[in-house]
DNA sequence: ATGAAAGCGCTAACAC
DNA sequence: GTGTTAGCGCTTTCAT
């Protein structure tokens, strides 16, 4: 196996516990001698030691490494995010670890264990939508932990989310100030309770503007496999049928289909069908027309969450007051609406 | 702090020892009487125990844990990467922990000794440029690693790249045989062997189909930071001033800006200027007109990736024989060639 | 100033 | 069949 404190004791001629006072950093603190420390950096360097991580964690009792349990990997807003929190992590002397669930809810609860049988300081959770159970008894767990983008309301835990109630109202009111009447929305079939908010901020604004919702006009496509055949038919069943003159996609993986399927069908975009989309996207910009959308602040969403939770880390109080931060998005008018 | 094997032992009222071969499944492997297995098993979950990974890991020298270090999260390239690298590991029961180097030289060395540290069972690598001397350190220690997309190839180690040189050649000749004769290529400032490999692979298609070599056409941008004004200032130049009649962007970084320019300076693609990109992108299909791209068997590396280090994890040889592979990549011609 | 020894929670060899 | 115990590599208290 590899060179231990043991070995490095042996060969700087001293005891463990001074090699690992050294090698800590609090020789001089200690007292040690200098000449002591001298060769104890000497014999560390010579051997190549590695302090063996797993026994410190288990000794100290704590790891410096904050888990991301993220939703899925290869999603764009989410790895933006997973960026950010691993810069911000850092800044505070944290690694980040990132592991995907998936979106699955048995996989999103086996990570969590994971990470909880490995000590990690804190969890940072891009949640599935069915762990509420999870959740719930994650509280009575000793550790820090913060929803991110996908919370629980009725559950009292930390979460720095989007206010999406207010990010659809303002995307449908967008388009009704467009000129638009009859408009459609695409959302998923799941029972996020953020995708129940962006519902509502949409039909509120409907509302508001006079216009009456019309229950044909809202689509639910699967949340896990979307099939680009029958985005398709939606979206020409919409316009053929129902005679809609604008989309709200309440995500991009609605969109991007959705898109596609307008081209393919030539609609023209905006005067048939004007769009707009939540969460923006570097190519929205290069398509012609170019895209409208909801851009969310993912940078200051990550600094927030790292900071909430760093602090629950380092001031350790059970009856700390949960911390709920609500963000709110930027609507970035372009050439689609 | 948490339940621990002692407390279930208690609780159960019996050894540490049993309760340890019985919640590790091998309960009746060792006689243990039915009772006494179902007293244990009533007792870990009435308390609610998790086995602390830390000792079990410390004790038993393996994590079952593979890490990966992916140079950057947000590019779509590697989260996809990520995606099927962590499906595989699972396959095998592994559980795939990610961190990101930021693609800096420090970092990725940072948390290539992190990863060493907790005894991970092994580490995919997708390097920074510069950690040559890390990469030939690494071979000394105990860990099965591999490279996967950059490499060294004066450093015998394991891995799964592409065939840059054939792409970079394929992607080349298709856009002389599409007409093209002063073709100007786009990289990066970086020391990346398969980048080289790229852009030899440009020279030798130009120089098979007898077009002469033409250094002024050949366009490094800065590696970490590329600037949209300097893109365009940079296709500008190649169009007005050399006459050049297409590019082959030699990555998605570069393509992506690339195309903005050539849009904004309103060039005609593909009649005045030709398109080819290396790695496609869910979006090239959306753009008019859409983009010809190589596209990369991400699924295909991922899968041989992780089952070439879950085999050296399981044959311990230190002797072994060092796998490499070497994928091919695909061109997939659309309207912009 | 430095070292010996206890112990973090677990597993596995060995008693009984 | 089940329990006792040594020890994985480290930190930390307590002697000296």
């Amino acid at each position: 196996m590899s060179v231990t404190l043991k070995d490095v004791a042996a060969y700087a001629g001293s005891g463990v516990s001074t090699v690992s006072v050294v090698l800590n950093g609090k020789g001089v603190d200690n007292r040690i001698s200098e000449e002591m420390i001298k060769r104890i950096y000497d014999a560390a360097e010579h051997l190549n030691y590695r302090p063996n991580m797993l026994a410190r964690n288990l000794r100290r009792g704590n790891t410096n490494i904050i888990g991301f349990v993220i939703s899925d990997v290869s999603n764009p807003f989410f790895n933006k995010l997973a960026k950010h929190l691993e810069a911000e992590a850092l800044k505070y002397g944290y690694q980040l670890f990132v592991v995907g669930s998936d979106e699955k809810d048995e996989r999103c609860i086996e990570v969590i264990n994971v990470f909880l049988s490995l000590k990690m300081d804190g969890l940072i959770l891009a949640a599935t939508a069915g762990i509420e159970k999870k959740i719930k008894q994650l509280r009575n767990h000793e550790v820090p932990f913060l929803l991110v983008d996908r919370y629980f309301p009725k559950i009292d835990t930390n979460y720095v989310v989007l206010n999406n109630w207010q990010a659809a109202y303002d995307a449908t009111e967008h388009l009704i100030k467009k000129g638009k009447k009859r408009i459609s929305t695409f959302s998923y079939e799941t029972k996020f309770f953020h995708m129940d908010e962006r519902m509502k901020g949409y039909k509120a604004a409907l509302k508001d503007n006079g216009i009456r919702f019309n229950k044909k006009l809202v689509l639910k496509v699967p949340f896990l496999d979307i099939k680009e055949e029958d985005m398709k038919e939606n979206v020409r069943f919409l316009v053929e049928d129902c005679n809609i003159d604008a989309i709200f996609f309440q995500t991009n993986r609605t969109a991007i289909p959705g898109i596609m399927a307008l081209y393919e069908l030539e609609y023209k975009i905006p005067d048939k069908v004007a769009i707009v989309c939540f969460d923006d996207n570097n190519f929205f910009k290069m398509l012609s027309p170019k895209i409208t959308s909801l851009a969310q602040p993912i940078e200051e969403i990550a600094i927030e969450s790292v900071r909430i939770l760093i602090d629950e880390i380092k001031n350790k109080r059970v009856d700390k007051q949960k911390s709920k931060t609500m963000f709110s998005s930027r609507l970035i008018e372009r050439e689609s609406s």
